[in-house]
DNA sequence: TAAAAATACTCCATAGGTATTTTAT
DNA sequence: ATAAAATACCTATGGAGTATTTTTA
C-alpha cells in the first residue's frame, strides 16, 4: 500500500467524487473497478476516516470527503497543467454555460474566452447543477451558471439579474389583464423549469405557488422542451419563465400567439453569473483574466434584464 | 514510464533541485541514485526539455526547471498536508530564522509560531540563503531573512531594518574619533559578515570598501563567529557589523573593551524581513497569521533599528 | 433479485536495486 | 584518476485484472 500520498489515488477519488459510482470512475480513469475500490480503500486507511458514504447505488462524500476534494481537485488540476499541452482537443481550457440563461450570457462567453485563449476551448452545456459538479471536479474551468452557489472552493461573480413572468396562449382569459397576482393561477397547470436548475429560488417559487393554492405544478425537462409550445395550447396552462427576449423559451411560441404576463406578487430574483475554482493555476491565470473580461467594464450600468 | 504527472516524480525532481546532487537527493528521498537519476530522464522526456544543466559535480536548474519548480513545490506541500500528521515531529510546520539578525525578530518569531502552531514547530537557524533554498523547495515554512528576496514565488514583508558600524578595540586609535569615513580603513583588516548571508548588500558594500581603498576584507563564517573577539585583539583590525545591541556579535565582546563607531559616508540599509511561499496550503492557514501577526501592529511606528 | 462495491487470488509491469559504463575535469 | 550521473540488467513488490462474495434495497 502507499505510504504517501500519490496523484493515481488523488485522481481516483475525483473521478469517483465525480461520477458518484467506482465503474464509471473506472471507465474514466481506463481501469477496472476492482483497483478504484481498492485504491479509494486505502485512501481511506491512510486519511483515518471514510471518504464516502455507502448507500444503495449510490456514493456520497463524507464531511471528510468534502474536506478533501478541493485540495484533490487543486493538487489533480496543477499537475496535469504542468505536462505540455498534448495534440488534439486534450489540455485546452473548458468552459461551460447553462442554456437556462438568455443567450447574451452564452454569448459573452464564447466571445470572451476565444479572445483570452488563442489555442482555443472546449464548451460544455448543461444545467447549473451539473455545470458545477464538473468546475468542482476539475472538469470545467469557467462555467455561466445561476447563483448562489454555495460551495466554498468555487467562486462567483454576478453577471445579471431576471425575474419571471407568466407565459399564457393570447386567448387564455388571463392575458387580458395585463398583469397577475399568484393566486390568479390556483386553478391552473403551472409549468415551471427544473427544480435541479437552481435548486434555491426554485424552492422558493414552488412554496410561494404552494402557499398561493397552486396545486399542480409540472417541472419541464430540458429534454421535453421542445413540448412546451404544445403543453401551453391546453386550457388553464401557464409557463413561468424568465422574460429576457432571448432566452430560449422566446423561440418556442410564435410572436403574438402567447402573452407575457409580469406577476405583482412574486418577489424572486434569478442571479445570472460565472463561476471558477479559487484558486485556480491551470492555463496561466486565463481563467481569471476570462472573469474579469466577462465583469461589465467599470462605470457602465449593472446589467438588468 | 509515466504517461500522467505523477508525485513520486515531483518529489524526486523537489529534491535533486534542493540538494543539487542526485545521491543526496536519493538519500533524503530512502532511494538510491539510480531510479532518482532516472525518474528526472523520464520527467525531462515527458516536459520535453531539460530540467537540470549538468555541469561537473553541479546541477543547477535550466529555465524549465525554474518554471517547474515553484509548481512541483507547490503541488507536493498540498499533498504531504492532505495525510493526518504521524506521531513525532513529522508534519510540524518548520520555520527558520538567520542568526545574523537582532535576536528580538528570532525570538518574536518563536512566541508566535508558539501561539499559532499549538502542536509546536520545528525551528532552523541558517544564514538566509540557506533558509531560502528550503523555503522555495518546502523544506520551510517561514522564515525570518534578510532582504530584498528576488524569487518569484517567496513573499516577503520588511520587519526592521538596520546599518552598520565599525567596532574595533578600545585602545585603537580609530576609537578616539567619535566616528569614521570608509577611507580610515585603508589600512585595516576589516571583518565582515559572510557574503552569502545577503548577497546584494554585501556586495555593495564590499564595493564600497574596494573603492576606498580597503584591500583586506575577511568573510566571518558562521562557524568562526567565536573567534571574532580574537581576531579583534589584532592591530588594525575592525569588524562591520549591525549596530543592534542584542545582535550576535555584542555578546562576543565585552562592554568597554571595544568601542562602536558610526561610518559617517555607508549609505548601505540591511533589511530583515519574513519570508513564506505564496501561496501555502500546508498548515490550514497557519503561515499567513504568523506572518500577519509578525507585523508591528498598525499605528505603531516602524521598527527602526 | 439485482446491481454495485468489496474481496480473494493471480499475474505481470515496472519501480527499485546492483553493477557497470560514461562523462567531465 | 576520480566523482558523479547515466545506463544495462535483474529482482520482486504491488498495482491491475478476473472471478467471487458481500451488501442492501
Amino acid at each position: 500500500m502507499f505510504v504517501v500520498m500519490e496523484l493515481s489515488q488523488l485522481r481516483a477519488f475525483v473521478a469517483t467524487s465525480r461520477e458518484r459510482n467506482i465503474a464509471r470512475a473506472a471507465e474514466a480513469l481506463n481501469l477496472t473497478a476492482s483497483p478504484v475500490s481498492r485504491t479509494i480503500k486505502d485512501l481511506e486507511k491512510q486519511l483515518g476516516g471514510d471518504l464516502f458514504i455507502r448507500a444503495y447505488h449510490d456514493l456520497q462524500l463524507t464531511e471528510l470527503g468534502e474536506r478533501m476534494l478541493p485540495a484533490a481537485v487543486r493538487i489533480v488540476t496543477q499537475a496535469d497543467a504542468m505536462l505540455p499541452p498534448r495534440p488534439g482537443r486534450e489540455g485546452l481550457p473548458r468552459v461551460g454555460a447553462t442554456p437556462w440563461v438568455p443567450a447574451r450570457f452564452i454569448d459573452d462567453l464564447h466571445r470572451v474566452a476565444g479572445e483570452v485563449f488563442e489555442r482555443g476551448v472546449d464548451f460544455d452545456s448543461d444545467v447549473s447543477s451539473v455545470l458545477l459538479n464538473s468546475l468542482r471536479h476539475g472538469a470545467l474551468d469557467v462555467a455561466i451558471v445561476h447563483l448562489p452557489v454555495e460551495v466554498p472552493e468555487i467562486a462567483t461573480r454576478v453577471l445579471g439579474r431576471y425575474d419571471f413572468q407568466a407565459i399564457v396562449m393570447s386567448r387564455d382569459p388571463l392575458a387580458q389583464q395585463g398583469s397577475i397576482v399568484l393566486a390568479d393561477l390556483q386553478e391552473y397547470s403551472v409549468l415551471t423549469m427544473p427544480r435541479m436548475m437552481q435548486p434555491i429560488p426554485m424552492a422558493a417559487l414552488h412554496d410561494r405557488l404552494a402557499e398561493h393554492g397552486v396545486r399542480d405544478q409540472v417541472e419541464v425537462d430540458l429534454r421535453d422542451f421542445m413540448s412546451i409550445r404544445s403543453r401551453l395550447r391546453h386550457p388553464r396552462t401557464a409557463m413561468l419563465t424568465t422574460t429576457a427576449p432571448d432566452a430560449p423559451l422566446a423561440t418556442t411560441v410564435y410572436p403574438g400567439e402567447a402573452t407575457l404576463l409580469p406577476i405583482r406578487d412574486l418577489e424572486i430574483d434569478f442571479l445570472v453569473g460565472v463561476a471558477w475554482r479559487e484558486p485556480n493555476f491551470a492555463h496561466g491565470g486565463g481563467v481569471d483574466e476570462v472573469v474579469q473580461r466577462l465583469h461589465p467594464p467599470p462605470g457602465a450600468p449593472p446589467v438588468v434584464i
